[in-house]
RNA sequence: GCGGGCGUAGUGUAGAGGUUAUCACAGGAGCUUCCCAAGCUCUUGACCCGGGUUCAAAUCCCGGCGCCCGCACCA
């Protein structure tokens, strides 16, 4: 088994995720997220909008229902809904209007049933084989909402970043007119993918924490950059290279000071949950394979198993101009008395892709067959898990009575009182609980628990006292610990 | 969406027309247990869905749904 079935496996049986709908024969493309996935994932999103709101971000909450003019401007209407043709031989996909003209007709059909009647009556071949082609499809990217009484064409969004750009005047006022600006949205988007996979990776509902950063267009300029990290690039021509975000700046592998900025901001946020850096890299996209929308795009890559896979997008793309014009509201800002209109760099997280990507990160298998996740701290779903090593002598009561206690100061506290100690800790390290405390009889005697480190499988004695007064992770205890284990 | 493979407890599996469907792990109750899935007793729990063939279908056939692998798609 590879590591992603293992995590599948393990995922399903803790309860991080499984598929929708199973009860029903399921539905391809829609996962749950179980009681562990949800702690999990709200721990990724955390870390994700605290690192944007360190930064001076500011956030906004919009419709995931969006009216088609907006679809129209941003350019999704014309290319996600195409008319197209597969050719029953080599399976060949095109454009039906490519095909169309190949075959030399400039006709312009409309609709799936004039499009079939037309390739019924006439000769279209296949541009690649000559096959006939006798069938058009068409091929929908976003879900339309059925008619409804009041209004005109509604769209479920494929992005969230429409909802920032209407939305820029009145953010930038909030703002107080500045520039450069971040506004970072969290939520759903939804894309009718043809054939939904790979779990968390391609669903057809997901989770999205998009930014957009609204910078001079001249300069698109940030903040300076760090040379702190060393990051694996890609770069569209040229050579794989191993460098810091400064360096490749100022060796133009990348274009702009923010595209820089915001490709490191990346991999630190992908390092703080979990992420391997090293397997972590930065490819730029090709031409051909750039959204229409963008002009240029860095993604941020895991390796799973043997497959590099994109976590992150991070584009340099122009909505604004595009809404000035099918509006005529004005979406420049006042720059030292001239009318500009910002450039954008976008970050766009697809938070189930980093969660999974973390699960099979962290994964590994200890030699006696035991798994463990080791996951940091910060998204662990609990911090710990208080236990009493044997259910006698008053220990269950003393181990339920202190964790209570500790709940007063976090919540993310298990209590596990089943099988024998070492069932409990593999159960916890399964998990990727960071610590266990256990209760034995000098915790009657002196006040003391052990602590055991996931990880290293070490172990200290602390008072129960600071357990009461800090909880787990603030622990000074605990925190001298951790540190004399590295 | 096309082609191929596969759907049996929570997980991993055995069974290839015929009594109460195998085994392990996990789960629950109890006993035991002073530190890493120990042991003992008891126990919960499954043939993806629908149709067909047959005296009889988890098993054979057809359709659907789902999963996996290729191709295509992936703003």
């Amino acid at each position: 088994m590879n590591v992603y079935e293992q995590v599948i496996e393990l995922a399903k049986r803790r309860g991080f995720f499984w598929p929708s709908y199973s009860i029903y024969g399921g539905e391809s493309g829609f996962y749950d997220y179980g009681p562990l996935g949800v702690m999990l994932k709200d721990n990724v999103i955390r870390a994700w909008k605290e690192a944007y709101i360190a930064e001076g971000g500011i956030m906004i909450d919009t419709p995931v229902i969006v009216p088609e003019a907006v679809f129209r401007t941003s350019g999704h209407i014309e290319k996600f809904s195409d008319l197209a043709t597969d050719c029953p031989k080599c399976h060949n996909r095109e454009k039906l209007e490519t095909v169309m003209k190949a075959s030399g007709s400039e006709l312009v059909l409309k609709s799936e049933d004039e499009a079939n009647e037309f390739l019924q009556n006439n000769t279209v071949k296949c541009v690649k084989c000559g096959t006939r082609i006798m069938k058009a499809y068409e091929s929908k990217q976003m879900f339309k909402i059925p008619e409804q009484v009041n209004s005109g064409n509604l769209y479920l969004r494929p992005e969230t970043a429409q909802g920032i750009f209407v939305n820029f005047k009145l953010l930038n006022t909030v703002f107080r007119g500045k520039l450069p600006m971040a506004v970072a949205q969290l939520g759903k988007g939804f894309r009718n993918e043809i054939s939904p996979r790979q779990s968390l990776l391609r669903m057809k509902e997901l989770n999205m924490g998009e930014v957009e950063v609204f910078v001079l267009p001249d300069k698109k300029y940030w903040k300076e950059l760090p040379n702190g990290d060393q990051i694996k690039f890609v770069p569209k021509n040229g050579p794989e290279i191993f460098s810091d975000v400064k360096s490749a700046f100022e060796n133009g592998i990348i274009s702009s000071n923010a595209m820089g900025y915001f490709v490191n901001k990346t991999f630190r946020i992908l390092k703080s949950i979990g992420l391997q850096p090293e397997n972590i890299r930065f490819r730029q996209q090709h031409d051909d394979e750039l959204a229409h929308y963008s002009v240029d795009s860095w993604d941020a890559e895991a390796l799973l198993d043997d497959s590099w896979v994109e976590i992150v997008g991070i584009a340099d793309r122009n909505d604004l101009k595009r809404h000035q014009d099918a509006t005529g509201e004005s979406m420049s800002v006042k720059v030292d008395n001239s009318d500009i209109i910002p450039s954008i760099i976008e970050p766009a997280y697809g938070i189930d892709r980093m969660a999974l990507s973390l699960l099979m990160h962290t994964f590994y298998t200890r030699e006696n067959s035991f798994k463990v996740l080791r996951l940091p701290e910060s998204v662990a779903p609990y911090h710990a898990a208080v236990l009493p090593l044997v259910n006698k002598d008053g220990l269950d009561e003393m181990a339920r009575e202190l964790h209570e206690k500790i709940l007063a100061k976090d919540p993310y506290v298990y209590f596990d009182q089943s099988g024998s100690i070492g069932k409990r800790y593999a159960r916890q390290d399964e998990i990727g609980t960071p610590y266990c405390i256990t209760l034995d009889q000098d915790t009657i005697k002196e006040k003391t628990v052990t602590v055991r480190e996931r990880d290293s499988t070490k172990q200290a004695r602390i008072s129960v006292e600071s357990l009461v007064q800090h909880g787990i992770l603030d622990n000074p205890e605990i925190l001298k610990f951790r540190n004399s284990l590295n």
